[in-house]
DNA sequence: TAGCATCTACTACGAAACGTCGTAGATAGG
DNA sequence: CCTATCTACGACGTTTCGTAGTAGATGCTA
């Protein structure tokens, strides 16, 4: 349901409902009333165009995913427990990849 | 709901429900439905006590955390990222227990 | 200007999850 | 044998989700 983030740009309802036509059999409202959803629960944006709605991810999956992480920890109780239960799950590329922001993260800090 | 998972050991719903019974007011089924749906979805364990059950939580609570972690970031397409986006959000005391726990890891791969 | 196409708004409906609880029946202790 | 204690199972209202239909506004076109 949420491929629909796939698009770069702000799309219209039709263009999402074309752009699915091949993958899924789904009625034109059908379409309508996710994305509608979806822009109430804030998750996208809207704008106008002519008479229709343009619609465009609120924010990108990575930020989605990354916010459900925080809100993950946030319900953790101890967190060093939880950080390092969870390092402990992730793969040793992902274990390389959290290093390297946490790098990075440390650049900026350095220069902003 | 799940403030359950405050307890040490494994409890029986009586035990659960009197332990509530000063936050809240609910019937002991209720408390009972709760803890079977629990157990059903594997998040509780249950061992036979007499005639009654006794629950204790299947992982502890810092586990769960770091599943919905692992989750979240599986969802993310480009996990390099959602990371980056992760550690942008965390407190500084965060992404201090994050470097420490991913030193743990190293120090556990040399060793186990 | 009448009519057709396009779009939105609103409503709906079934399924699943959740919080809440009741009833029925098994079991154990006095 | 009666009563207290537990479980199993069902139930009901609410919310979320996927799916879709109908009504009405708007705009292009003949």
């Amino acid at each position: 349901m949420e491929q629909l983030w796939a698009a770069p740009a702000a799309l219209t309802v039709r263009e999402v409902h074309e752009q699915l036509a091949g993958t899924r059999e789904l009625a034109y409202t059908t379409v309508m009333t996710v994305l509608d959803r979806l822009a109430k629960k804030k998750l996208t944006e809207r704008e106008r165009d002519g008479k229709a709605w343009r619609y465009r991810a609120a924010a990108p999956r990575e930020e989605l995913a990354a916010d459900l992480m925080r809100d993950a920890l946030d319900r953790a109780g101890d967190r060093r427990e939880a950080l390092v239960r969870f390092v402990g799950q992730v793969s040793d590329e992902e274990a390389a990849l959290l290093r390297e922001a946490l790098s990075q993260l440390d650049a900026q800090e350095q220069t902003g």
